[in-house]
DNA sequence: CGCGGATCGTTACACTGTAACAGGCAGGGT
DNA sequence: ACCCTGCCTGTTACAGTGTAACGATCCGCG
């Protein structure tokens, strides 16, 4: 299908130079050093799964994921990519992006109180993840004024994003 | 203000605590409202439609709605319901909730530019819309700061509502 | 060794959403 | 009156997303 588009000059923030091996390197060391501390196990799926998201600059689905795992023999079933998701997301290695049912990796190591704000280009596809303490603050306040306790936050912000603005349409996926 | 407040029974469909008829009736008087002054076709179908949505307590699934329209004798597809509510969202009458897959009626008549902060209850499934200037301001400045063009904006907070609070677990729906 | 816990494979199924085509109904122009 | 057009709805079919349930395997532990 549609190869991520090529958005060609990347003036936006897709990290500091492309989501690649780099970024990839960083969220599996987090998750080696993560599994380690908490006794958890970072088995060979997990580890897989989130390559495989963190090598691709835009959100994948489940059954993409699923695909790119298969090989000629060997078929990896879209449920198994779920619980290899569950747990990644649990632990703060990708994020899913409830807009499009689809998931990116976490580009911060965000503390656990922290939440982010997906920025979603509809142009190129590219997810943007930012923190905002201002944003934060403001949640908050309002929450505590609606007597409200919060569990978890979804901040999914659709639009342009700067490489995309002004050029016509970038890389151009079909709006989904 | 709105006390989904007895959540002391089953957590399902209380008739008026802010949610009922009353509502119900203002909505469809805006939705025919606007409907007049644009010259849109406000339908039995997107009428029903938005009954059924506004008189329930909590988020709705089109299926569910689907079946809510449906008689024994005349059932309604879920495509249908589907395209009243494209309708109704594309006029602010009614929410979709990205997490939960369902919508909600709209509780305020925000202006297009506003957003809504959606505050879904874990433990009795209420949804409460508030809209916060401040929250919009600080989102506006950091969005503008990462050059993103803002088309759409969803933010939804999950957690426990105030009404249940420290009572146990209130009407108690299975988490989804 | 046997037991319990966690992971993963497999199947089946439910839920969510859209594409495509056909019929009905209202308004507008001739 | 007619046809034509546009919109809405019904219907079928299907694609995409997510979960339940069962079994097999592996591993650590008493």
């Amino acid at each position: 299908m549609d190869e991520h588009g090529t958005c060609g000059h990347h003036g936006h923030a897709h990290g500091r130079d492309g989501h690649g091996p780099a970024r990839t390197a960083d969220l599996v060391a987090r998750a080696e050093r993560l599994a380690q501390d908490l006794g958890l196990q970072f088995t060979a799926l997990r580890r897989r799964t989130l390559e495989v998201v963190a090598e691709e600059g835009r959100p994948l689905g489940a059954y993409d994921i699923a695909e790119r795992l298969s090989a000629p023999g060997k078929r990896v079933a879209a449920v198994s990519v779920y619980r290899a998701l569950d747990f990644l997301t649990e632990h703060g290695l990708v994020h899913r992006i409830a807009s499009r049912n689809a998931f990116v990796p976490c580009e911060h190591g965000h503390g656990a109180g922290e939440s982010a704000v997906f920025l979603i280009c509809r142009s190129c596809g590219s997810v943007d993840e930012t923190i905002s303490a201002e944003i934060e603050r403001s949640l908050d306040r309002t929450l505590a004024q609606a007597g409200f306790k919060p569990a978890s936050r979804i901040v999914e912000i659709e639009g342009e994003c700067g490489a995309c603005q002004g050029r016509g349409e970038c890389g151009r996926l079909e709006p989904r």
